[in-house]
DNA sequence: TTTAAAAATGGACTCTGTCAAGTATTTGCA
DNA sequence: TGCAAATACTTGACAGAGTCCATTTTTAAA
């Protein structure tokens, strides 16, 4: 019912193997980039081009069947987890990136205080942090110096 | 008291021409790019590099004399509006983003639910959506098909 | 099977931003 | 005020991420 090659008929969008390939991808490593995505559809069916990556990744996100991420100074990742409005948290020192609820509930800042006659879609939430990884790192070097 | 020369000093910053220039321009027209900045800087000390540019806007920012925002797809956006953690809303047609208050109240989302560990010290808000002109300019065209 | 529409490829190119070496300014101090 | 050391600025090369575009290949409808 929910294949890949189905998931796109029913948005129909033609189903080819570069798409599929992207689709599994995403699925299998959430908050990939575009240039690990292709390394992994490399693995899997020989070849791809940059440029079709990204236009798979962009047919997908334009229909909803993924999420594209863009923290600020990274390249952008993409997860197949849409739907839920859920967060995520970014560590500043490695760059790697969970999934988090928000606190405030069901539809966290979805509203602006007054919204300037912009017709909002979409809000988005980004948590900055260091990672246990990286703390543990930076802890280990404060107490040698 | 607080002008731009004895501000730097307070944070230990040496004063220069270009620091100055640079401080002015973000002033007089908030959430613009490095480039613009550059630009508006130009026109009133005759010449600065990009490099210097670039520099003095992290250096501000490291000193939190200025705010840096990397909205995705778009250059980072610059203003001097800072300590008062307003988020900002984004068009995504002409990318004009304007400032605006989260409804949710002081410390919209700055917490949140379960921090994977991480050590979190900061959340971005940013609301996507459509500005004004960009309504009217697609409600036009839709209405002309 | 044919064909028109759509997608993928390959390669050049753009846009932000950074690095690194050399030159010029700033500032604390004599 | 003048000097020296520290700090900034300039210039030009470079890099990462993504886009453009002309050509070839694939898809899917007839
Ligand atoms: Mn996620
Ligand atoms: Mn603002
Ligand atoms: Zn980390
Ligand atoms: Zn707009």
């Amino acid at each position: 019912m929910s294949d890949p090659a189905e998931l796109l008929r029913e948005h129909n969008i033609p189903v080819t193997a570069q798409r599929l390939a992207v689709m599994k991808a995403v699925s299998d490593r959430p908050h990939s980039t575009a240039e690990s995505i292709a390394e992994e559809v490399r693995a899997g069916i020989g070849t791809i081009s940059r440029q079709a990556v990204y236009n798979v990744l962009g047919v997908l996100s334009d229909n909803g069947l993924i999420r594209r991420i863009q923290p600020a100074g990274l390249p952008a990742l993409y997860e197949d987890r849409v739907g839920d409005n859920h967060h995520h948290l970014v560590c500043r020192t490695c760059g790697k990136t969970v999934d988090v609820d928000c606190a405030v509930g069901e539809t966290p800042c979805l509203t602006a205080a007054g919204d300037a006659g912009y017709e909002i879609d979409e809000a988005e939430v980004i948590h900055w942090g260091t990672c246990p990884e990286c703390r543990k790192e930076s802890d280990s070097k404060a107490s040698s110096s």
